[in-house]
DNA sequence: AATAGATACATGCACATGCATCTATTATTT
DNA sequence: AAATAATAGATGCATGTGCATGTATCTATT
């Protein structure tokens, strides 16, 4: 007879996606409300202020949680609101460099003061000081190191972590 | 000058998605390569085995993470496999009846071989003791328990936990 | 008992996502 | 150098999701 799950990994499981799923839909909602894009969309654009010097889309996508057709559909409804440049890449004549506007900025940062505002309502209000590290590391634990795929964005995690956008706040 | 989240808190929120998005990922990756439906049906066809007497749709939307069109139309897709019934409620003539079929039964069993494996090798197997507990209270601290449409969800993960399927393994 | 409001469920629509596939370009092999 | 494979990115298609709204029924108010 095969081994079953223990109550606390069926635990885990499903809290995992009940709070996934409340907290994601907390933050789409309020910057819904605020007639503002997706998290996901802030996601993108911070990448991008961060990358002085442009970024390749592949780059973009490694970080990212995006698939790549997703990603390059993305990117053009960005593109087509003039938050994101697309330019040739330089030595590659596939690639495409990414680039962030001056608009793009000026919406990240309007859509900071809701961004971080949840990230303290829904995150850090909400978890007892006892808890923060056991949950990070739990979470961590459920992420491959070895996935190049998301070593970037557990890098990122930190990044930006340690260095939050200036003039936002 | 607002406040800003720190460290922790962006470390949370980022492993959060990341989590999320790799676990489920691999859940629904492996049940479609054993041509078998998402994990959501599952869910759907376990809290439908355990209430034996049938359960009203109302209640189990509250049970589960769908919102109610979209329960609404996954039930029917199921009603068409052949998974579930539909009856009309006894004391309710808006309501639904619910109940599981032979087939759905059947179904189910099967995709718990897939999924229930999942569960140990992408949860069970990958977190260390030492941090389960802290993962579980984490987690469960940002789920508000006031919340009627996600209190039930908790029960539900406690009543999985304790009462995992009987011959389903 | 008549009306107003709430609830249960279904449906239409816009949009996001996953997956397969296509084109263009670059890298590798022989 | 030619052929083959690998990579960057775009696009088509099927499906899933959120949200607004519609219809039927039930409940509450007067």
């Amino acid at each position: 007879m095969d081994r079953k799950p223990n109550n606390q990994t069926t635990a885990i499981w499903v809290l995992l996606n009940i709070a996934h799923k409340r907290v994601t839909q907390t933050f789409e909602a309020e910057l819904k409300r605020a007639r503002l894009p997706s998290a996901a969309w802030y996601d993108i654009l911070w990448a991008l202020e961060r990358a002085e010097e442009g970024m390749r889309q592949n780059e973009l996508e490694r970080q990212s949680l995006f698939d790549q057709p997703n990603l390059s559909r993305t990117l053009k409804r960005m593109v087509d609101e003039g938050l994101v440049t697309q330019c040739p890449a330089p030595n590659d004549r596939r690639g495409r460099e990414l680039r962030i506007t001056e608009e793009g900025k000026a919406l990240r940062s309007q859509m900071w003061k809701v961004y971080g505002g949840l990230m303290l309502s829904e995150i850090e209000d909400k978890i007892p000081a006892e808890h923060l590290s056991g949950l990070i590391d739990g979470l961590a634990s459920l992420v491959p190191e070895k996935d190049e795929k998301l070593e970037g964005k557990l890098k990122t995690a930190r990044e930006t972590a340690i260095n939050p956008p200036k003039g936002s706040y």
